[in-house]
DNA sequence: CTACCTCAACCTATCAGAAGGTAGACAATG
DNA sequence: CATTGTCTACCTTCTGATAGGTTGAGGTAG
């Protein structure tokens, strides 16, 4: 489905996934990269024709990364609570590293009237697919008898990733990781059976 | 304390908190509040003579409101759940009539590790007297027997924080006010005593 | 009263640098 | 030799910012 990145193409699109990650899609230019990678800005134009194209190719590039990974998880195990720890340990992880300190699709859904139509659309898309994940996830835990809901799996959904979404945030406003998982402890506490 | 700001300077500072709601700090520009308020781009160097004079004064500002508004409502009604919705009802209506769709504070706090430092320190400022209000709040409503806290009231208030923001994230990501509402409404269901 | 001074607010004109992007030459590699 | 990747060399437009001039309201000295 996806084109295989090169290598260079794969390197810049990693790049700007982490300048995006910091300081969003007005905060980073084909100058930063440039400097970055020690290539020229024409090179990047060479592999991304605008801007839109490399964004949009990062943000298509991490739901891909992302699709993959809620594969192998349900391959892996059958348990949604395991999943859902999964889930939030890894931004757990990414986090405390600052390898990602913050979700990409969440910067930009911050910037997201000003973004350019093609890159919202990619943005959008991610929501809505890790939304209704969380739901089928939660649904099924709630059959498992690991989940507790007080609302319907939609809403509890919902409510689950704003939370994560939220504790990430708060952890960047404080500039203290451990504010993220703290935040997601309540999270669990409330939705464990 | 905080000089009172002229009328253009009010004006100018009004718009720029909308821009900065809808774009962010590197989505918008001096052209862009010159073109609104037909006014030339020196004469608005004239009134904050750099972008981050500006900016700090609009996140000021709103920090201002809202030391206000907790005042008041602290005169006004003494139960702090009654409070709480007070708090979330705000922003239901501002997100829904898009007055304010989103937290200023918030967008700015996204893109915080590209911030000018002066800036950053505001909107680190906004989220510390938040949370600190937020915790308050919470202990003096499970004092006084409304909320119900399953872990320290701390913990709790950034719990509350992260929902409240993760939920305006939710509703822009998803285009969808009445998300916001939902979200907050499970929020409310897992506090209330 | 009037002549003068001051000052804030706004203007025109201009700048240097960054941003995003294009054209076309030159290697390397299959 | 055609393709792919990179380069140099530009271009245009935007951005934040400055210098210096104009206007008008308000105070004050003669």
């Amino acid at each position: 489905m996806n084109t295989a990145l090169g290598d260079t193409a794969g390197k810049l699109v990693g790049g700007a996934a982490q300048l995006i990650m910091r300081v969003g899609y007005n905060g980073f230019s084909y100058a930063d990269l440039s400097e970055r990678f020690g290539i020229r800005k024409a090179s990047i134009h060479h592999h991304f024709p605008s801007k839109v194209d490399l964004v949009v190719a990062v943000v298509e590039q991490a739901r891909a990364g992302i699709r993959a990974q809620i594969a192998a998880l349900e391959e892996g195990s059958p348990v949604a609570i395991d999943q859902l720890r999964f889930y939030t340990g890894y931004w757990e992880r990414c986090i405390k590293d600052q390898s990602a300190p913050f979700c990409l699709a969440a910067v930009l859904a911050a910037e997201l009237p000003g973004l350019p139509e093609e890159v919202a659309v990619s943005v959008r898309g991610h929501f809505a697919d890790l939304g209704k994940w969380l739901e089928r996830l939660l649904e099924l835990g709630a059959k498992q008898g690991s989940v507790r809901l007080e609302a319907s799996p939609d809403v509890e959904a919902q409510a689950f990733m704003a939370a994560v979404y939220g504790a990430m945030l708060a952890a960047r406003a404080f500039d203290d990781p451990e504010r993220f998982n703290v935040i997601v402890e309540t999270l669990f506490r409330r939705i464990r059976a």
